[in-house]
DNA sequence: AAAAATTTTGCAACCGGTTGCAAAGATAAA
DNA sequence: TTTATCTTTGCAACCGGTTGCAAAATTTTT
């Protein structure tokens, strides 16, 4: 109950309160250790008294466990990354692991953080980034620590776990419900041209416009997911040639991309429609109703932190995982309706 | 350069290689201390080629610094808080310092959360959240750990920082604004009631209304920061007693709000006035353009780790900090223009 | 009651670093 | 060259825990 002001009392004040050894303190801190109940409640005694908790610094250096997994983002401008978070830390804390986040945005050089998260121990790394480049992951797999690479796209390494969305498929999906609406002039506003969400995307888009010869398509990216970015290229659009239906890489640029042509006196949908990304939780507010694609975040969450915990409980490395969700149209107002 | 899968080298390994002492190892990665250069080449070559790095937590046994920082938060559905994180992971960063982040949003035992952080060792504690039940902040104050309460008001305890912002002028601020469109009806729709923030902005706001006995002000609280919340809350004003302008408490809240006034068939601002809290990115973009009360967001926060920096480096605690800024008006569409 | 099996305990070494101290080495002063 | 001063080095103890192992204590079996 008591504690004296900033010294933190330790296992030996303990073991001496208690008239105990030092490791009989030691197992009644430690799961499934053999102790006598009589111990065990002398020290719990003498423990509470002094108010003392296990250095988990201090038993990491042994076990090898330190429970901290390294959480890195590099978008912390888009409003579906406070979900990501929410959901993260939260899963993350029911598993007994602390995230120890980093933000890549601008840190100059990625490979430091690396070097960092190493030096603090993690257990495992989870890089929540559809957008980093390729190979970033990979540096955690060489260190030998466990990856988990969410929101990514199985790639090249076996030794990486990747848990995320198809998104050849996605943007299949968004091509056929464009495709629904009878356009003949389409476009595709994508994210960072580089980035491999971006490229898949556009990849299931022409799969399916494919067959339709008769479709016209044009292709953009924006530079990142942010208003300003969908506001731009959708006003340059505006001035070159301009499809009557868009898909668009994410809910952010869609807004944007709304705001340029509301401001230059097109209506929505009925003379621009426009399909969006994400589905963050503003898509369904009454000033947005962004009719949008769905990607299932709470259940690739779920699943990323589920594949850490197996990594971590089993000895041997289990084989590497590889998930990759569906998503779904929602249909809102910034589309018209079809049969 | 060269690593062997797994199994990091330790420096007993590089210290035979180099063929030193394993102090002269430790003393070559510790800043300031005494190695000749001839030493520090060997080691650093052997270093390399072993792909040393330091283990942070053992250091951490001996210097009491773990160089973490606890970053506890309550509130992860509202947008403004990404800008904070943002902000925080990155002056966090940039000071050496690394974020363990809690999430206390489900977390049914808070006390235990204080415990997870006590056994982590962290150097000090962020608190960011101004609907933290009192005396929360407290808890890491007992233990002996920093605190500094961003987004707090300066309470009883002498040893916890505060940095934030002046609630009860931001409702002054708010009231004023609003008594210059001419309303004689206004309300306050507040936040979480028993916050102290929801009770300062509403002690300033009525601080002014007071000089004006002709104007009627009616007085709500929003269960928290969420769209839902705002709607609901408007919603039933707008069956029982609708009033002409409106402070409320958060920009969420706001454009929850917004949307039951449209929903009801009345127009903003001709009809109904709103000011929102916060100012956050997308309270200026063109599909919401709301006028709103601007708390210096980097401001806050950038004091808010300087203030961390200063009680970690100084040996003896300094005086604790209490610092508030000032809020500003921003004004946009949702506010009729005043001379 | 003695022997065997099982459980509980403490010792001592270890995890990967840091650091006070005294000895050794280098440099400057006499 | 000798002495005084300053810098560099390694030893050994320590930070706060865990754990293999053998001895001690307890329980079960015979």
């Amino acid at each position: 109950m008591e504690e004296n002001r900033g010294k933190r009392p330790t296992l030996g004040e303990v073991a001496a309160l208690a008239g105990v050894s030092r490791s009989a303190v030691s197992r009644t801190f430690t799961e499934g250790a053999s102790v006598s109940t009589l111990t065990r409640t002398k020290v719990e005694k003498a423990a509470s008294q002094l108010g003392y908790r296990p250095n988990l610094l201090a038993r990491s250096l042994t076990t090898r466990k330190t429970g901290l997994v390294g959480l890195v983002a590099n978008n912390f401008h888009n409003p579906i990354f406070l979900e990501v978070f929410d959901l993260f830390t939260r899963e993350l804390q029911r598993k007994g692991l602390r995230p120890l986040i980093v933000n890549l945005t601008d840190e100059t050089d990625a490979l430091r953080s690396v070097q960092l998260l190493l030096e603090y121990q993690v257990d495992a790394v989870v890089v929540a980034s559809s957008t980093l480049p390729v190979g970033f992951a990979d540096s955690f797999a060489e260190a030998g620590i466990p990856v988990v690479h969410a929101f990514g796209r199985p790639g090249h390494r076996k030794d990486i776990n990747v848990v995320g969305i198809d998104n050849i498929e996605a943007g299949r999906l968004a091509a056929r419900r464009l495709i629904a609406c009878g356009y003949d002039r389409v476009g595709f506003l994508g994210g960072p041209e580089k980035a491999t969400s971006t490229r898949d995307r556009l990849e299931g888009f022409l799969d399916v416009l494919s067959d339709y010869p008769k479709i016209q398509t044009r292709i953009n990216f924006a530079g990142d997911y942010t208003f300003e970015s969908g506001f731009d290229e959708m006003a340059s659009m505006i001035l070159r040639d301009l499809g009557q239906g868009y898909f668009c890489a994410d809910d952010v640029i869609s807004i944007g991309a709304m705001s340029a042509l509301r401001r230059a006196g097109y209506r929505i949908p009925e003379q621009v429609g426009i399909i969006g990304f994400n589905d963050m939780e503003m898509a369904g507010w009454d000033n947005v109703r962004l009719t949008t694609i769905r990607q299932p975040l709470g259940a690739i969450i779920k699943e990323s932190v589920n594949c850490l915990g197996q990594i971590l409980s089993s000895e041997d490395s289990k084989p590497t995982q590889h998930k990759l969700f569906p998503c779904e149209v929602i249909d809102r107002d910034t589309l018209p309706v079809t049969s």
